[in-house]
RNA sequence: GGGAUCUUAGCUCAGCUGGGAGAGCAUCUGCCUUACAAGCAGAGGGUCAUAGGUUCGAGCCCUAUAGGUCCCACCA
């Protein structure tokens, strides 16, 4: 054991060695076996052209936390990996590389293009990996998916033909969102509204007269933000409430420049309130609109080609870009009399959030998935709370796009991504949706077949990926076993795209839901609360936070200080002070480490390397203070992770080690360790006991959250285990409880701190003898004092102490520091102030009157006696005595003093 | 327009079902005490946004107001 260990901690020495380890020894390997109860969590899987970037950071040290906490637990621990083609961030990320070579998307063809991506996917794809692996992912590498691998590929054209069947993914006519620059249509969740400075171009129409003319006298004046898509006004339309266009019924207004009439109708969808009342009508170019022109059966004049240039319908106007066009029919509009006015106007905008393209509305034939039956076991599961979100609040959210939920619109005008298995009748246009292409027209009998160009949106294979990836559409043991998985963890800004589509996915294929309990994160911002993102540069690359602190300080900073679903911000400070502790541990570890080596030297034995049952016996008040802690520790911090309150946890692993066990018992135990005035051995043995199983058992809390260092001090202090990875989680016991000497502890905790006030107060030299007397009114008081005496004297900074029990009387050259149940009396007169004594005492007073009339309050309270738990009422009794007793003693030292 | 959420120490934030106002960082004081100066021991600092209400008791529950953030819808 004589391991030479730095005295700082250095994360690099050892991170990579013992993740090579880990993997070796198939630690996260996970396999069907009924004899273990199954925990599964399915990756959000990153994109294939994904950086590891902060985000990602937190999502898997949440994910790997839960995974290694149950898999010590003794849980048949699953983590189940994968990547996800993501097409078309994927294929906008390959068109950008090869536009640098100078090559179109075109010039490849879909099959050269496609092969172009698939190199990409062998290059890139396996970088993120990488990446999830320096941060100690105990990710189960040997399942890794990929949503476009064969599996996934079969469960998605499984889905499409089962849902189809069902009419319930149906091919249909309906304006969609379309980007002109990634020429493809997007779903209505890909859309991300911008404010935009813009205008508002005030127009008038003249009314057709009786002549069927326009008229030179009468006309109908409107706002638009997009002149341009006059071209396709099929109507104008009014509110048929509004008394002041009551004379327009049945009147036809006059298109300029296309020169054709359109009827004036009636549709409550127009706010009177709004403008001058009237609005224009362009089915194909405005969502509301194209509503408007179905109810009333106007026709939808397409004007714009897929490049948001204008088209044939256009007439004058046809191939120019959509904002030339705009400008133009402005000045013709002017030149006609017809343009009012020119105002500014500030309006949200609709843009990719891919490319950030401003979407152009336009009516397309697409894919659709009928989503009214879909939805609603989804909806239903988390009502009844069969899938608990947590936090709670989430639910309002996901409830909020349930209620409001439209088709989703799945196929894109890409080439990366999965087919739509629809073939065409190369003869008649008979639609077959199949597995594989027809061998024969059903309805003429040809043999020649198309398939349909596009693919499907990227999330319709993430919907499935919590079956996908273990087997389904084949009914696989694993699927059997593992699903549904336990616990999803991912951002809240993904619960429409994503957590909504694998519920509604899950209950529709596998008859249940694919999770138990979804699990938000927030958003990591920069220091400055803003999102970390590449236009500002100011994303914090974890791979860099991790070669420079270690990937456990990078753990620890996501995880504590922050709530689930809240936003957290990330600076540099913050991870210092995880690095921190991470040495601390670590020279903690070293300390022990050291004492053990010097222990054997000494003796030639290991006398503290037994059983808890044989060293018991020789447990010192300080010992079995620090092992009860330790045993309240484990009891909370399993709690808190079983409830995925995962920040609360670690703060209270990291506040046991630091203070409770490094601050205090390290530093009482070490006279026994030193042994420099008794050759006690048993005493020595029992401290290195409890340091050793004590430490053990902190670790082990830990390692979910700091795997690395706890692994490597694990490993090095003892051999008896393989690996802290797959030691025991521990557990709480009754045997392990010692209320009394937790009591003890803590009074001679505050004993200590008062004698340190004064000290500091005083300005005591820590060199300087001090002497301490202690009147005590309780029998185990003393005691405790008196066994612990040595360790007493170092804490106190003492280098003489005496007790005195019993002391008849009170000391007239003592200052006083009062604890509960004891008085202490220093005997450094002549250095106290007696004014700021008592100033001291009487702060102490108001501060006892106050908690005196709160306890009495509720103890004369009929409600709080009536309704509270025996425990509390007996806490409350107890404080009331504590206080009273306190309160004398003050009283006397005041009257004393004054 | 609808909804969510936040406002707690100088900064960043915890605070679970009402009953002690807390942490980290920063500041100040004293210490290189044989694990750790990335440390130790102490200290200062908060009308828990504002105003009401419920309660014996409110940071926590209710109502209103102000300010911030986010989501959804989107008015042409």
């Amino acid at each position: 054991m004589s391991k030479e260990l730095a005295k700082t901690y250095d994360p690099k020495s050892i991170e990579d060695r013992l993740y090579e380890k880990w993997m070796e020894k198939k630690y996260f390997h996970a396999e069907v076996d009924e004899t273990k109860k199954p925990f599964t969590i399915v990756i959000p899987p990153p994109n294939i052209t994904g950086q590891l970037h902060m985000g990602h950071a937190l999502d898997n040290t949440m994910q790997d936390i839960l995974i290694r906490f149950k898999r010590m637990q003794g849980y048949n621990a699953l983590w189940q990996p994968g990547t996800d083609h993501a097409s078309i961030a994927t294929e906008v990320k390959i068109i950008e590389k090869l536009k640098e070579e100078g090559i179109e998307k075109e010039d490849l063809g879909r099959e050269g293009f496609l092969e172009r991506a698939w190199e990409w996917k062998k290059e890139y794809g396996g970088r993120i990996i990488g990446q999830l692996k320096k941060l100690g992912s105990s990710c189960d590498w040997d399942r890794e998916r990929f949503t476009m691998d064969e599996g996934c590929n079969k469960a998605v054209t499984e889905v499409f033909c089962k849902m189809h069947e069902k009419g319930w993914i149906y091919k249909g006519s309906r304006i969609i969102n379309w980007c002109p620059v990634c020429n493809t249509s997007i779903s209505d969740a890909e859309v991300e509204y911008e404010e935009q400075a813009g205008h508002f171009w005030h127009i008038k129409y003249p009314l057709v007269d009786e002549n069927g003319q326009p008229s030179k006298t009468e006309f109908l004046e409107f706002a638009t933000t997009r002149p341009e898509t006059m071209l396709g006004d099929t109507a104008v339309a009014v509110n048929p409430k509004d008394e002041r266009y009551t004379y327009l019924k049945g009147r036809q207004v006059w298109l300029p420049i296309v020169n054709k009439a359109i009827p004036v109708v009636e549709d409550e969808y127009v706010d009177m309130e709004f403008g001058t009342g009237v609005v224009k009508i362009t089915p194909a170019h405005d969502p509301n609109d194209f509503e408007v022109g179905r109810r009333h059966g106007l026709p939808e004049v397409n004007i714009m080609n897929d490049d948001a240039t204008i088209n044939a319908n256009g007439g004058k106007y046809a191939g120019l870009d959509r904002y030339e066009a705009r400008k133009r029919i402005v000045e013709e509009l002017e030149q006609e009399g017809l343009l009012v006015k020119i105002e500014d106007y500030s309006h949200n905008v609709g843009t990719h959030d891919r490319c950030g393209t401003t979407i152009e509305p336009l009516i397309k034939k697409q894919w659709f998935v009928k989503m009214d039956e879909l939805i609603k076991p989804a909806v239903e599961a988390v009502k009844s709370g069969d899938i608990k979100l947590i936090p709670e609040r989430m639910e309002k959210t996901y409830f909020n796009w349930t209620d409001n939920i439209r088709d989703w619109c799945i196929s894109r005008q890409l080439w990366w991504g999965h087919r739509i298995p629809a073939y065409y009748c190369d003869q008649c246009g008979e639609i077959v949706v199949a597995g594989e292409m027809p061998a024969v027209c059903p309805k003429c009998g040809s043999t020649h077949f198309t398939q349909d160009e596009d693919t499907l949106d990227t999330w319709f294979s993430s919907a499935l990926w919590p079956f996908s990836t273990l087997g389904w559409p084949e009914k696989t043991k694993e699927l059997e076993y593992f699903y549904p998985t336990d616990v999803l963890v991912t951002g809240y800004d993904i619960i429409f795209f994503w957590v909504i589509r694998m519920i509604f996915s899950g209950y529709e294929q596998m008859n249940e839901k694919p999770f138990n309990t979804v699990l938000f994160h927030g958003l990591v911002r920069d220091s400055q609360g803003r999102k970390m993102s590449k236009s500002l540069g100011n994303g914090i690359d974890p791979l860099e936070v991790i070669d420079q602190y270690g990937a456990d300080a990078l753990r620890l900073t996501l995880i504590t200080g922050n709530a689930p679903g809240n936003d957290m911000r990330f600076y540099y400070e913050r991870v210092e002070a995880s690095r921190n502790f991470a040495n601390k541990v670590w020279n903690a570890s070293r300390f022990i480490m050291m004492n053990m080596e010097q222990a054997e030297e000494k003796t030639g034995a290991r006398g503290w390397e037994t059983s808890y049952d044989k060293i018991k016996e020789s447990l010192e008040p300080a010992d079995k203070w620090i092992i009860s802690r330790l045993n309240t520790l484990i009891q909370d911090v399993t709690d808190n992770m079983e409830h995925f309150e995962l920040g609360i946890a670690v703060q209270k692993v990291y506040d046991f080690i630091w203070d409770e066990f490094c601050d205090w018992y390290i530093e009482m135990v070490k006279p026994r360790l030193y042994n420099k005035e008794e050759k006690d051995e048993n005493g020595r043995n029992a401290a290195l006991w409890t340091l050793k199983n004590v430490l053990m058992d902190a670790l082990k809390l830990l390692h979910p959250y700091m795997p690395f260092i706890t692994e490597e001090i694990f490993s090095t202090i003892q051999a008896e285990e393989e690996s802290i990875m797959i030691s025991r989680w521990p557990v709480y016991t009754q045997e392990r409880c010692f209320t009394e000497e937790e009591a003890a502890i803590e009074l001679m905790k505050e004993a200590v701190r008062g004698i340190r006030n004064v000290r500091t107060q005083m300005n005591v030299a820590p060199s300087r003898k001090a002497a301490v007397f202690v009147v005590s009114n309780k029998e185990e008081v003393r005691r405790v004092f008196d066994e612990g005496m040595l360790f007493f004297t170092s804490l106190a900074g003492a280098s003489e102490v005496t007790i005195q029990a019993d002391r008849a009387g009170i000391a007239d050259d003592a200052v006083s520091v009062v604890i509960p149940d004891a008085v202490l009396y220093i005997p450094f007169a002549e250095l106290v102030d007696i004014k700021q004594e008592i100033e001291r005492l009487e702060k102490e007073k108001k501060r006892l009157e106050g908690e005196l009339a709160r306890v009495n309050g509720m103890l004369h309270n009929e409600k709080f006696m009536s309704k509270a738990p025996e425990a509390k009422v007996a806490e409350e009794r107890a404080k009331l005595e504590k206080y009273t007793q306190m309160m004398e003693q003050v009283t006397i030292r005041l009257t004393q003093l004054g």
